[in-house]
RNA sequence: GGGUGCGUCGCAUAGUGGCAAUUGCUCGAGGCUGUAAACCUCGCGUCCUAAAGGACUACGCAGGUUCGAGUCCUGCCGCACCCA
């Protein structure tokens, strides 16, 4: 569906740059975009949101208070987000109070794609959330059927066991594959099967030329970086930030969904608990969330592992001349 | 000095005399079709076994009562609190 004319039907070259949080995605991205002539797309599935910028490591979240990057940009067009002279698409216009899916995410970061290529740039997607990169390489076509609040609230409040009896019924087939102890896969398949009949098989394979880099450091390298980048968090002023966000009307169980970081700070601001505590919480989870991404792509034959950054340039020239 | 309470697998917690011992967190492994930093599953004393299962070692320390003790009794050690 990228393809908009026969001529034109080489599969698009892609460089993806995965890696544990605070392992320099980002400032390797940007070097590989000015070397190249590339353009980023942020696979990240926070750093969309508007006023999440210290919380999530935003990269302009390094100059820019909060309250100036709230008010400039549109929600509707892809304004360009420059850091150091390169454009980042997918990256700080969804308001907070928002919410943005995987497949929305997908349906514009093909965009971004299409419209980097056309200006005969190549696109680099460097992000932390797995999934979103894999639905957007992988092609994966989620069913077109958007969330339905009224209808997962009545589900919500019925047992696993229900839900998955209801499940059976609607889609056996779907019913056999699923993970019978989600709560929330079984109430999103039915949510699915409800509207279409039942929930269509999703297929993986993908259209276009990938180049995968992942990003692993040594732990003592990453594990020092991730502390000072935990300890910039406080001081450059994250409990400000979530303060600001409550301000604007987000809710409380809104800004849990924001993730650890945000949590962290919303059990500090409301329990006190010590700034010292607070900072050794968010790196103890940080140190979890890396396992778990590590865990992700530690399955993707595909990536080129790499400890410094250099390596990815000799990688992506090769990548980049190799024919189609 | 007197009194009371408490000492359980990294931390925290449960445990009517029949328990390798509850639950939460951490930790480890794995999973994932529109919340993905989310959500879900499994494991977590040691050893043998493909498995069912078995053997051994364990609830501060030392004794005792009992067919059987984390659970009852005595002493000791440590911690907490109260009265002096």
């Amino acid at each position: 569906m990228l393809r908009n004319n026969p001529a034109e039907a080489r599969r698009q070259k892609l460089i993806v740059i995965v890696g544990p949080t605070a392992s320099g995605k980002s400032e390797l991205a940007v070097r590989l975009a000015r070397k190249f002539n590339g353009e980023i797309i942020s696979a990240d599935s926070r750093q969309v949101y508007r006023g999440l910028d210290i919380g999530t490591g935003k990269i302009s979240g390094k100059w820019h208070p909060p309250i100036t990057i709230i008010s400039i940009r549109s929600y509707q067009n892809d304004s360009k987000f420059l850091y150091k002279g390169i454009p980042h698409h997918c990256i700080d216009f969804v308001p907070p109070k928002k919410t943005f899916s995987v497949a929305e995410y997908k349906a514009r970061a093909e965009n971004a794609i299409r419209d980097i290529s056309s200006r005969g740039k190549i696109p680099i997607i460097a992000g932390g959330t797995a999934f979103w990169i894999d639905a957007l390489v992988y092609d994966l076509d989620f069913p077109d059927v958007p969330p339905n609040p009224s209808l997962r609230k009545k589900l919500e409040k019925k047992s696993i066991a229900k839900l998955l009896k209801i499940l059976q019924k609607a889609d056996p087939k779907r019913a056999r594959t699923i993970e019978q102890k989600n709560p929330r896969r079984l109430i999103r398949a039915i949510e699915i099967a409800r509207a279409l009949g039942k929930v269509p098989a999703i297929t993986r394979h993908t259209p276009y030329r990938v180049l995968w880099i992942g990003l692993n450091p040594s732990y003592e390298t990453w594990s020092h970086k991730m502390k000072r980048r935990v300890g910039a968090m406080l001081t450059r002023g994250i409990i400000l930030e979530t303060k600001m966000l409550i301000r604007q009307g987000v809710s409380k169980k809104r800004v849990h969904e924001f993730g650890f970081e945000y949590r962290a700070v919303l059990d500090y601001t409301d329990k006190k608990m010590t700034k010292e505590a607070l900072l050794e919480r968010i790196i103890r989870e940080s140190i979890r969330y890396a396992r778990r991404q590590m865990a992700w792509w530690k399955r993707n034959k595909e990536i080129w592992w790499i400890s410094k950054s250099n390596e990815a340039i000799q990688l992506v020239s090769e990548f980049l001349q190799s024919p189609l």
